[in-house]
DNA sequence: CGGGATCCGCCCCGATACTG
DNA sequence: CAGTATCGGGGCGGATCCCG
């Protein structure tokens, strides 16, 4: 089967599930929500994502992109000058997917610290036991 | 470190970045949203969330619904009955989080025509330069 | 400047078998 | 019924080198 792989596993065993799978096998990569939000803003190149995200590597970046790209939410602009310019871009779909994010961002920081507490208990119950005795 | 592993890699190094991730490291599993839906409507029972799911194994569903016990989004209780009785229940931090996976469900649906589309496309452009010639 | 190619480690997940 | 233990593959992601 010459199906690419975008992510996260499974394509299409899952696509019969709900559709927030969907959703997540294309967000869900390390790098793919830094590229958009620093893509949000208006076009920009290749080297100034690199820049931008920092821990990025140029592989990461590129393949990324590239999937980015083929699911529609980037466009891929190249100019043809002496120095080569290529330029990214978010797609109107991209940004409304950004603008969804925004309710996930919230959801976090309203509870990010009682998850950091339930983590903390969580391994303070069960840990311990290893060490003890 | 004695830093558990949740599903996606490193907890550390994406703490400062932008909260989404944060988000995603816990729901991006496999098998985390569908836990959740299917634990949405009430507790329910280990051998019933094996059942409802359809191919998560024993192991999986085990250690998806440890993550999520540990983040605080599902609570577990024990009836020291006879047979074994234990029953997972969304916290009411989760049941927020999956109001808030309802608008990534609309942009799925919205949108999966168009992703479809502009994946054809740009297979048709990009893979057949490796089999022509 | 903007990539592509390759090698490799790590972690996710599946399959199977055993337990209280 | 509700898990735990172990083995193993696969793919995501990092590092490095090379190219037009």
């Amino acid at each position: 089967m010459s199906q690419r792989n975008t992510g996260v596993t499974s394509q299409v065993v899952n696509a019969h599930a709900c559709p927030v799978r969907e959703v997540l096998d294309r967000v869900a990569g390390k790098w793919s929500v830094q590229i958009l939000v620093a893509a949000a803003h208006g076009p920009i190149r290749f080297t100034e994502l690199e820049r931008s995200i920092d821990g990025i590597s140029r592989r990461m970046l590129t393949l990324t992109l590239r999937n980015l790209e083929r699911d529609g939410l980037v466009t891929r602009t190249v100019h043809p000058t002496v120095p080569p310019r290529v330029e990214y871009e978010l797609t109107s779909m991209a940004r409304e997917l950004y603008a969804t994010l925004l309710s996930l961002t919230e959801w976090a920081e309203r509870h990010r610290v009682t998850i950091a507490e339930a983590r903390a208990a969580y391994d303070a119950e069960h840990a311990p036991e290893l060490l003890d005795v």
